[in-house]
DNA sequence: ATGGCTACTCCTAGTAGA
């Protein structure tokens, strides 16, 4: 069994790429961040000719998440408790094949010390007792997304050069440790211990070309998935080529 | 030393991403 995660930076302008990445490794579960598209102009006719079905939740220019899946979803719930007003799209969650599934994408921040960066150290908070409220750490549960925080040293290009900075400042890698604190395991970290393993590469810089990028899509699991995980792989090969994203997909390999 | 690109919008310049 697949379960991916990608943040396809606009699902419009991805969606050749989507489609054939979906022929060509026939993932079970899809969780897509960054659809950028309001519901109405969702490609869902598009995607359905594939055979998967899909729950979304969208708005305008910015953020916006969907999951995919071979096999029906249930109890679909698309905003965090006390979110339903929030215009900003980023959370979808759904048992599917039995799993809790959770789709995030974290706000990223902008700028450390911001009311932006609030905002996200705060989002981290309500994810942690969302989980804690909802669900049990003993329970098959999935979450999964663009986290926008590098865990750690290893998932940075450069120690010196990203301390303090946003995506790897103490508080926003205290939140991600408190959030795994819970009751999850790091799946990518279960099977591969290497620096230098990334998920996004800068557009500007030429960051994929030469190797510098971060890790900061993940996939995180319970005890009882990591005993079914069987490897995690990044597609690096889907950042190169015409129209590519800037974040390639994250594959979750379960039996 | 800097900044590079991409995608978005009541669109051709400003905002955001990370």
């Amino acid at each position: 069994m697949k379960i991916v995660t990608w943040n396809v930076n606009s699902i419009r302008v991805r969606l050749p790429r989507l489609l054939s990445w979906l022929e060509r490794n026939e993932p079970d579960i899809l969780c897509l961040q960054e659809t950028k598209a309001v519901d109405l102009d969702f490609p869902l006719a598009e995607i359905e000719t594939t055979g998967y079905k899909c729950i979304f939740t969208g708005q305008k220019s910015y953020n916006g998440v969907a999951i995919l899946s071979r096999s029906e979803a249930s109890n679909v719930i698309k905003a965090l408790p006390g979110d339903e007003n929030d215009q900003e799209k980023r959370f979808i969650a759904a048992k599917i094949e039995n799993i809790q599934i959770i789709n995030v994408y974290v706000p990223n921040g902008s700028e450390v010390g911001s009311e932006k960066y609030q905002y996200k150290l705060n989002w981290y908070k309500r994810l942690r007792e969302f989980l804690n409220t909802s669900f049990d750490p003993k329970e098959p549960l999935l979450i999964c997304g663009d986290f926008n925080v590098a865990p750690d040293d290893r998932d940075v290009w450069d120690v010196k050069q990203w301390t303090g900075k946003l995506h790897f400042s103490e508080p926003e890698k205290e939140a991600h440790q408190n959030l795994m604190a819970w009751g999850l395991k790091d799946a990518l970290r279960l099977h591969h211990q290497d620096s230098g393993i990334y998920t996004w590469w800068d557009y500007r810089s030429l960051g994929f070309q030469r190797g510098l990028g971060l890790r900061i899509d993940h996939i995180l699991i319970t005890d009882s998935l990591a005993s079914r995980c069987s490897d995690v792989v990044i597609d690096r090969n889907e950042r190169k080529g015409e129209k590519p994203s800037d974040h390639a997909p994250v594959t979750g390999i379960f039996s």
